[in-house]
DNA sequence: TCTTAATCCTTACGATGTAAAGTTTGCAAC
DNA sequence: GTTGCAAACTTTACATCGTAAGGATTAAGA
């Protein structure tokens, strides 16, 4: 595809793809529309025929990294022997994935997206692994017939442990290739203390 | 003072307090060098004899916030009747300041300043809550006689887990009124599960 | 009083996001 | 085909930002 035409065709999805490259480089604030621009081959203000300013563009890739992060979990979750090892590999599993992607990940949490309204795409991506949490962690209480967290409360724990640790490794305050297994083992305490606490 | 003198005389502390304030109204990106010159009154070059660069300047207020904190965790963490009761209330009392300081925090873990050598009053600062933490947490194992987690893992595990809930709670993923509660129970629960895993 | 160093200002440059208006191209209807 | 139009892309322009270079002002000590 050595298009030199004046229409490139897929500027979009170049854009979005040049955008993840450049993103691991530069981080979220080093990455420019127009340093984006020029990588594609395109003039500076092509890029606003596809977003209409730069953080939709940027909310494009980070939906993205949703997207690939729901595909690794759903992965991953599917071979577990029991619900409760299923949670805990899925925090082990995010800390992974924020370490593979750490300026995505930057991203995706960033705030400028706080707003739902304007990036609906966006939020659609980023339920889905949290749905996916949610109901894992219902079953796994029903299962344990446990009243108490509530599932959303049981979730958002497990996803905030998860979170912590991962952002606490990308900062170099803690050893970045023990962090996913440090995530394994305090979601494994947490349930087991949640577990200890009915039967107490 | 209203002094209208060439020389400001308080230049320094005058950037920081305005930066502070500033701070949370436009957010980290949003606090540029030039406005934060022009609303103390001074040029926008004058910040330059007091910082190298606007990163510097940034890590001065980060370094404020830093120094809050602690102030705030030592006067909590005095008041609890258990060590395991004061690693949960820190726990709780770092989501409120989070939540209280939504943008000085989001500016406090900017991985901008991730270099240590470059920003050592920065780093010496943010040290000293971890430190805390770490010695309570040392304490609270020897005294329950637990040789699992160690006293650095078990800090990460509460720290990660107030940080990730905190965060999760400004981007409004998480009911921002019960986020400290939760994080109380959180931390009451990992713990709990450290002890019955010896038990058990 | 004179010197000197600290403090602050003016001017200037390159880079960025984006508004406005023009150019090129693919495509659908005749 | 030819025409017409909408979509894709470009050019030009502007405000703002960080900051480099060099000049002006002032406080403080000799």
């Amino acid at each position: 595809m050595d298009k030199k035409s004046y229409h490139h065709g897929e500027l979009r999805n170049a854009l979005i793809q040049a955008a993840l490259t450049m993103l691991e480089q530069d981080g979220p604030d080093g990455l420019s529309l127009r340093a984006l621009a020029r990588a594609v081959g395109v003039s500076s203000m092509a890029p606003y025929h596809h977003f209409a300013d730069r953080a939709e563009l940027l909310a494009a890739v980070a939906t993205e990294g949703f997207l690939r992060l729901q595909t690794r979990k759903q992965d991953i979750q599917a071979i577990q022997p029991s619900l409760r090892e299923a949670l805990a590999a899925g925090g082990a599993n995010y800390v992974r994935f924020i370490l593979d992607n750490p300026n995505l990940y930057l991203l995706m949490r960033s705030p400028e997206f706080s707003d739902h309204q304007r990036y609906p795409a966006l939020h659609r991506a980023a339920s889905a692994p949290a749905a996916t949490l949610l109901d894992l962690m219902a079953r796994f209480l029903d299962e344990q017939r446990l009243s108490s967290p509530s599932p959303i409360e049981g979730a958002h724990l497990l996803w905030g442990l998860s979170h912590g640790i991962g952002t606490l490794a990308l900062e170099g305050q803690m050893r970045a290739d023990i962090a996913p297994d440090l995530a394994y083992q305090g979601s494994l305490a947490m349930i087991d203390g949640w577990i200890a606490g009915l039967k107490g």
